[in-house]
DNA sequence: TGTGTAAGTAAGTGACTACTTGCATTTGCG
DNA sequence: CGCAAATGCAAGTAGTCACTTACTTACACA
């Protein structure tokens, strides 16, 4: 049972780096160091191999966002740092899945969970902010939400090939993405009376 | 000297549905209607067809920006429309040459070149509209920039597979994108005096 | 000690791949 | 017409692909 979960793995690095035609099954075996037998034994063919680590590897939680805004600055400013790092440490893998997906839809339905959740979780925010009244502008927050998540969907996959069009440092891209939208919504960017100190902000992974 | 361009349009084609790996001479030749050592001939070998073709079809003009903003919003809505339109008809070949990037370095330099140039021509604009004084908020001209780019390429890659999660009506996000924008530079929204009245915003090919 | 299960090994199958060769046919042009 | 370049056609080469079969080895457990 082992050996499963290597081959699991090892399928997941070849795809990242070769796509669906380029992950070849003798690929897979040597990465998993296993015999190329035992992967056809294990999962019958290369197509149901490649589902099965497709399920697992688009199947992770994202920073939470509080129901209830307290410190809009810092809130979105830290969740949008932990979405642009996990899309850029799975860039790999999503520029070919969205690559394939087009060929093969069932793909589809796996990859898009993360980006669905999240811009379900952000409009959320987004719209509490706004019966709040801490934002001075009309906004829909779909459309918020799509510009911040734009752009930190484009940063993630464009900055490696064309570093001098993203805005720099590197690690303030998330924060100055979120002052702009903030910005926008006409929110005022100081911190409100401190009584929060520390703020829940963990890592799920299912 | 046809059979050379139809070779290269069916290249172009079978690439933009299956990639490098699954575009196989033999569908490239059934494609253009030619026979497949018309091919060899031609280009003596699928690698450098698929080069000369990437060569065409990334080497397009966008629609330009003028050099002194007079209507911001009319002007940027055109571009931002122009440009959403251009990544949408050439969705499936730009979502494959992201997936070959890695493994096809020389692909990159042709298929950075328009969104490089758009981000020159945006970054310009921008500053310029600053520079007149037209700006009420501080901003930075390449983060203002990547947010629009940004939300136009994630509406152009993402739309397709969850229409949900991007702004209604589809013919109407380039102008929401950009009013976005607009908002969070403190660009007031209603026309300059009216001397103008046709602007030239023809489509460049080259 | 015997048995079942997961894994390795070796060999092979038929389909497809890029690419080549040799020869017949078409096409454009002076 | 006559010639040459471009193309079609048929066949073949060497390699890779997913996948199978038949047999062997290693280990767990009773």
């Amino acid at each position: 049972m082992n050996s499963r979960n290597e081959i699991i793995n090892a399928a997941c690095q070849v795809f990242a780096k070769l796509g669906f035609r380029g992950t070849t099954t003798r690929r897979i075996a040597d990465a998993a160091g296993v015999n190329e037998v035992t992967i056809f034994r294990q999962f019958g063919s290369k197509e149901a191999l490649i589902r099965e680590a497709m399920k697992m590897t688009h199947s992770v939680g994202l920073a939470p966002l509080p129901d209830v805004p307290s410190d809009p600055e810092r809130e979105l400013t830290l969740w949008s740092e932990s979405f642009l790092q996990h899309l850029r440490l799975r860039s790999s893998i999503i520029r070919k899945t969205m690559s394939e997906m087009e060929e093969r839809p069932e793909m589809s339905e796996h990859a898009s969970y993360v980006p669905r959740q999240a811009s379900a979780d952000l409009c959320h925010y987004l719209a509490a902010l706004k019966r709040q009244g801490k934002t001075a502008e009309k906004f829909e927050p779909k459309t918020a939400a799509a510009m911040l998540m734009g752009a930190i969907f484009a940063d993630a996959m464009g900055r490696g090939m064309m570093p001098d069009v993203y805005p720099q440092p590197e690690e303030k891209a998330a924060q100055m993405y979120t002052r702009f939208l903030l910005k926008a919504l006409g929110v005022e960017n100081h911190a409100p009376r401190t009584t929060n100190k520390t703020k829940r902000t963990k890592q799920l992974s299912a």
